[in-house]
DNA sequence: TGTACATCAGTGAACGCGCGTTCACTGATGTAC
DNA sequence: TGTACATCAGTGAACGCGCGTTCACTGATGTAC
């Protein structure tokens, strides 16, 4: 086994990563469904044909920068929620990381939004998969704090949806609101999440 | 003025809408911003050229489609929460009523959640204004009632939005789950809703 | 009512262009001995 | 270490096809008198 093994493979990884890149900033102004394997190569710098040697398609890429973009988000929620401090400072930090994140990489979240809903049914599946996994976490923190005492599994998944379903609206509003509309995507995103706090700790009292 | 004036106007408005009913059944499992002009006139049966006659683009289009799908919900909002009922029976019937819009034309609300966040930015535009609008009724139907008594303007639109969001995320679910799967969605749903209403009932007694 | 002209929704041919996919290929990297 | 063969990421030409948009047109509908 030579030192050198593996430069193939890194170099076949290399423009794999630059044809995720190149897809994720065509996608800024069009949706999965219009956007065509030719551009993607074109702006990598690679001929049409290269594509095939990664994806099948670009349904396919699709899926791909679906991990990509949230694969790396498991385990981040649960280490926000089990932070210490009262619940308004909690959920203050929630949003703030939120608006950090989307801040940093609008790209990836604003095809994550775009895509949920959109017209490429391999790559919607793929990201309810992700947001299901999420909302699953987001319940078993919550599940094991004392506010959750009497919670049966379903109404945690609903509020764990809820929060994440909220997330992901907050996330595309800020990316429609622009630098100059975030201050206020930011107050109100924080109202609803203490409004929806309030419900669960109600919960129980319902009639 | 002859009693058959508005013969060619009244063609003309039959293939409009021809136009506009094939883009929406095209549009279930494609995105606008890779629908062809040339698609729509071939479903219809005319000349691609005959489009530029009604649309100046697919964008226009989609334009329209909203209008023809929201514009006409406009006032339903008031009249179901203005019915009477104990607030969860008034709940429930507001699940009701989305999912048996959704059931009967599937197609409108697919357009709506998949062009909410699309790559179509007038679209974006048109689906945002219309959503705004059934927001701000929703604040003034819900800032009529007592229990909205000490809510500033904001906040009831704080929940207005919320209301409608969750509305909108309904519609989309159930459309993602078929008929098998439409229970499930409406269960959650009302949960989600009920817990909405519980952080309502406390929004004033926050620290 | 009848005629002569105006309007305009839809036609059909034509254009240049970029698309996705196929195929046999090349030459650097990897492996066996 | 050196050699001979295998692998395989990326090439480049070729294909048939549908796209959006233009243009001059046709003929039914509408209007003026």
């Amino acid at each position: 086994m030579s030192h050198t093994t593996g430069i193939r493979q890194a170099q076949k990884l290399k423009t794999r990563q630059a044809l995720l890149d190149a897809a994720l900033e065509l996608l800024e102004h069009q949706s999965l469904s219009s956007l065509g394997l030719r551009e993607v190569t074109r702006a990598v710098g690679v001929t049409p044909t290269a594509f095939y040697r990664h994806f099948d398609g670009t349904a396919a890429l699709g899926v791909a920068l679906v991990e990509e973009t949230l694969g790396s988000l498991h385990g981040m929620i649960g280490a926000i929620l089990a932070d210490t401090g009262d619940s308004e400072e909690r959920l203050d930090r929630s949003v703030d990381l939120i608006t950090r994140h989307v801040t940093e990489q609008p790209a990836h979240f604003r095809f994550i939004a775009r895509e949920q809903h959109g017209g490429v049914g391999q790559v919607r599946a793929a990201i309810a998969a992700q947001l299901r996994g999420f909302a699953l976490e987001v319940a078993q923190v919550l599940g094991a704090e004392p506010e959750s005492a009497g919670w049966d599994r379903e109404d945690l998944l609903m509020l764990g949806g809820l929060y994440v379903d909220h997330m992901v609206l907050t996330a595309s509003a800020l990316l429609e609101a622009g630098p100059e509309g975030e201050q206020e995507v930011v107050r109100v995103a924080r109202r609803r999440l203490r409004l929806v706090t309030l419900g669960r700790a109600h919960w129980l009292d319902r009639p």
